[in-house]
DNA sequence: CTGCGTAAG
DNA sequence: TTTTCTTACGCAG
C-alpha cells in the first residue's frame, strides 16, 4: 500500500531511450527535506532582530514551557520542555528572551515558507509547521546547487535559516538534514549521495538509533535488546527478521536506509481524519457553569477551523480532565455524540459539546477540556437521502460569525456566555506576546526607512 | 471498530 | 523525561 515508484533513471519511455541513450545524463529521483531552524524562534527574529545572537525562547500555551528554543538558549544549558516558571528567576542572569507562542504569526510565515519550496519544486508534501518534502530529478551534478538555491531564496525571501538535507529515499533525505544541522562546515545542505562511502558507516556507526526518522525512545530500548544500538546497525540488520520481530513500519526504514524507496511523497492529503481542538486553562475550572462557557467557546473555534479547512464533521467527541499528578481528586469525564448529519455550525457543535456537563463533578478542578470532531466529510457533499440533513439556514450563522472576528478580533462575538468581550478566568495566558507582524491590520510592523 | 501505545514536530 | 498541542498508524482485542 505504501511502496513507492521505483525511482526511474533516465527515460522510461523507450522510444526516447533508445534514440538518445548516451545523451541524458542518469537521472535520480531524490527527496529534499527542508527544515527551518529553530521555526518559531526565527519567526520571532524575523520582526525583532534584536533578538538575533541573543538566547531566546518560545512558550507553550498558558507560557507553560518551553517548547522553542534558540541555538544560543540551547548552549546556555536551557533545556527543551523546560517550565518557564523555573526558569524565569535565571532569565535575567542568562540574558534570555522568552515569548509566548504565536501561532498565527508562525502559520502564516509557513505558507510562506511552503509557496517558495513550491517555486522550486513540482512536487511538495507539508510535512508540519516548518517542514517539506519536496521531489527532485536531474543530474547529480546538479543537485548540490538545487539545495543551496533553495536555501538561499528562503533566506532571501523571508529571511528564515532553513537546513536542506536530500538523499533517495525520505529517511535518507531527514538523516542528511540532520548532518546539515550538527556540521557547521556543510553551511546548512547535506546530499547524502555525496557523503563518501567510507564515511557513511563511521557516522551511522556512531549515531544512536534513536536518530533515525521514525525510531522513538520505546522502539530504541527493545532495539538495544536484540543488539541493534546504531544506525549502522539497523541498516545491515536483515529485514525480514526486523518485520517478523518488530513491525512493517521498521522494515521499511531499514530499506529507506539502504536507499531503497519505501514511503512515498504525500503531496495532498486532502482531508485530514480528525480535528482536535484541545486547551489547559489558565486556572482549574470547578463549575458546571464556567464549563458551559468554556466548551461553548471551544466548539466555535473549532468550528471555525473545521470551516477554514471546507470540512464537516459527524462525530464529536467532549472531554474534561483534572491534572496529571494533581493531589486531588481525578476525574474525566468524556461523552461521544453521533451529530444529526455533518456539520461545521457553531450552534450545532456547541449544543453537541454540551453533552459534556451533567458528567462533571461539580467542585472538581478540572485543568484542561477539549472536543475532538471525527467522520469528517468535504463541506457541500451531502448523503443521498439523508432525512435528517439539516436546512441551509443553520449554515448561515458561521459565516458572519467568521466575517466579524477578522475584522474585529477573536473574541469579539461568540454564541452565549462564551461571547464576552472581557479575558475569563481559564482563559490561556499569553502574558510575553509580540505583536501578529503579519496578519493583523493593527499589529502590521512599522518600518521607518 | 475501538482503544491503546508509539512517534513525530 | 515532560508541566503543549495535534495528527497518524499499527496492533490487540
Amino acid at each position: 500500500m505504501n511502496s513507492a515508484p521505483r525511482p526511474v533513471a533516465g527515460g522510461d519511455d523507450p522510444e526516447t531511450a533508445a534514440r538518445e541513450p548516451v545523451l541524458r545524463a542518469p537521472s535520480h529521483q531524490l527527496f529534499a527535506l527542508i527544515d527551518v531552524n529553530s521555526f518559531y524562534v526565527s519567526c520571532q527574529r524575523v520582526f525583532e532582530p534584536w533578538l538575533n545572537g541573543r538566547p531566546v525562547v518560545v512558550l507553550s500555551n498558558n507560557d507553560g514551557c518551553c517548547i522553542a528554543l534558540s541555538k544560543e538558549a540551547k548552549d546556555a544549558g536551557v533545556q527543551m520542555g523546560e517550565p518557564w516558571f523555573k526558569l524565569a528567576p535565571r532569565a535575567a542572569r542568562l540574558g534570555l528572551t522568552a515569548r509566548s507562542s504565536n501561532y498565527e504569526l508562525y502559520g502564516d510565515m509557513s505558507s510562506r515558507v511552503m509557496q517558495v519550496i513550491g517555486e522550486h519544486s513540482p512536487q511538495v508534501e507539508i510535512y508540519s509547521i516548518d517542514e517539506a518534502f519536496a521531489g527532485y530529478r536531474g543530474p547529480l551534478s546538479t543537485v548540490l546547487p538545487f539545495a543551496r538555491d533553495l536555501r538561499a531564496d528562503i533566506r532571501r525571501k523571508l529571511d528564515l535559516p532553513v537546513c536542506v538535507g536530500m538523499g533517495p529515499t525520505k529517511t535518507l533525505a531527514k538523516l542528511a538534514n540532520g548532518l546539515a544541522k550538527s556540521f557547521d562546515h556543510l553551511h546548512g545542505v547535506c546530499i547524502w549521495d555525496t557523503v563518501p562511502e567510507s564515511a557513511r558507516d563511521t557516522l551511522l556507526s556512531r549515531l544512536p538509533v534513536q536518530k533515525v526518522w521514525g525510531v522513538g525512545r520505546r522502539m530504541a530500548e527493545k532495539l538495544q535488546a536484540a543488539g541493534i544500538g546504531t544506525v549502522a546497525d539497523l541498516r545491515h540488520a536483515d529485514p525480514v527478521v526486523i518485520r517478523r520481530r518488530f513491525s512493517v513500519t521498521l522494515m521499511r526504514t531499514v530499506l529507506e536506509l539502504r536507499g531503497e524507496p519505501c514511503i512515498d511523497l504525500e503531496e495532498s492529503r486532502d482531508l485530514q481524519d480528525q480535528l482536535i481542538f484541545s486547551r489547559s486553562f489558565a486556572r482549574p475550572v470547578t463549575t458546571a457553569k464556567e464549563m458551559e462557557e468554556v466548551i461553548s467557546n471551544y466548539a466555535q473555534r473549532a468550528a471555525s477551523r473545521l470551516r477554514q479547512r471546507s470540512s464537516q464533521a459527524k462525530t464529536l467527541t467532549v472531554y474534561a480532565r483534572t491534572a496529571a499528578h494533581s493531589p486531588w481528586a481525578q476525574h474525566a469525564p468524556s461523552t461521544t455524540v453521533p451529530l444529526r448529519s455533518p456539520t461545521s455550525d457553531p450552534l450545532a457543535l456547541t449544543r453537541a459539546a454540551k453533552a459534556l456537563l451533567p458528567l462533571m463533578i461539580e467542585g472538581t478542578r478540572y485543568a484542561k477540556a477539549g472536543l475532538v470532531l471525527t467522520e469528517l466529510s468535504r463541506a457541500g457533499e451531502q448523503l443521498a437521502f439523508d432525512l435528517f440533513a439539516e436546512p441551509a439556514q443553520e449554515d448561515s450563522l458561521g459565516p458572519l460569525l467568521e466575517e466579524i472576528r477578522s475584522k474585529a478580533g477573536a473574541n469579539a462575538i461568540g454564541l452565549g456566555r462564551s461571547g464576552m468581550k472581557t479575558r475569563s478566568a481559564w482563559e490561556m495566558r499569553r502574558d510575553m506576546m509580540s505583536p501578529r507582524f503579519t496578519t493583523a491590520w493593527d499589529e502590521v510592523l512599522e518600518v521607518s526607512a
